[in-house]
DNA sequence: AGAGCTACCTGAAGGC
DNA sequence: TGCCTTCAGGTAGCTC
């Protein structure tokens, strides 16, 4: 479900009732989710106090009072739910969701004063992962060591992008999803960001340097900038911390597009697939 | 070393 | 209506 657009809303929605909260207790109500959760995940939590919580790529991390942070992938279903009084949208983060026995994986109870919060992960696909690790050193973590530069952030640079796809002999769809390029695009901005900077996903990676480079760094910031503003995609079910629907998926130039007409030109929107992946761009305008 | 495929897991949607 | 197949926004780990 999420790229970075989609965890930075839910990292938004989120951060008030987390930051400065503290952990009063975690449920698990299984072992592991993707991979087995790191041992005494529970016992390390309870009782810390979240400090902030940050966003890395796809990652949300919550630095904790213990000097370890705890770290969250949501993969492609991961959602939580804060709160337990009102039903509101379904969606990747929502107040009050009814009880969902089978998915709810992980029950974080957060106390700030004396107001107390709940906090689950839902998971229906199991794709999401939390782990835990030291917080001066998760820039060396397993999960972040070779991850590649924020998209919004100053050290994502065209002579860095050009710098990089020069040595890669892949479709240049394929190089915007290594998360080591640069990090937190997924699918669907891929997609979105090639179309925007008229870049044909087939196009050998190493070729889109230079101009091209300048073209695609400027695609992937514009997307991802104006996605968030519009509070996330809502392919299928995600909706911000008050509920609201994300709506940048009507403004989707390509990624699901196939066989409508292009926005810009009129000729037919082609979908591919690449790394088992599809792919939507148009190959008039696309080169 | 780098690139490409498969596995992981469940639910939704489409075809018949 | 129901069964079956296909597809889905993720990453890790294996092959070549």
């Amino acid at each position: 479900m999420p790229e970075l657009p989609e965890v930075e809303i839910v990292r938004r929605g989120l951060e008030p009732a987390m930051a400065g909260a503290r952990l009063t207790a975690v449920a698990l109500r299984r072992p592991d989710l993707r991979f087995p959760l790191p041992e005494g995940f529970a016992a390390r939590l309870e009782g810390a106090r979240i400090e902030r919580l940050d966003r890395r790529g796809k990652y949300l991390v919550a630095p904790l009072s213990t000097g370890e942070a705890l770290i969250m992938h949501l993969g492609m279903s991961g959602r939580f739910t804060l709160g337990g009084a009102r039903p509101a949208a379904a969606g990747a983060l929502y107040f009050a969701a009814p009880p969902d026995p089978r998915h709810d994986h992980v029950v974080f109870e957060l106390a700030s004063g004396r107001r107390k919060t709940r906090l689950t992960y839902n998971d229906p696909r199991r794709f999401g992962f939390m782990d835990l690790a030291p917080a001066s050193e998760l820039d060396a973590s397993r999960h972040f060591a070779g991850m590649g530069p924020e998209p919004l952030g100053d050290d994502f640079t065209p002579a860095g992008l050009s710098a990089v796809l020069a040595g890669r002999r892949t479709p240049l769809k394929s190089a915007l999803l290594d998360q080591s390029v640069v990090a937190g695009v997924g699918n669907i901005y891929a997609s979105e960001a090639l179309f925007r900077a008229r870049l044909s996903p087939r196009r050998l990676a190493a070729s889109a340097v230079g101009a091209r480079a300048h073209r695609l760094h400027g695609a992937v910031r514009a997307v991802l900038v104006e996605a968030i503003e519009a509070g996330g995609s809502t392919l299928r079910d995600f909706a911000g911390s008050d509920g609201a629907l994300g709506y940048f998926q009507h403004r989707f130039a390509v990624y699901d597009r196939a066989g409508e007409p292009c926005r810009v030109c009129g000729k037919t929107v082609s979908r591919l697939v690449q790394s088992g992946r599809a792919t939507f761009y148009c190959s008039a305008c696309q080169r």
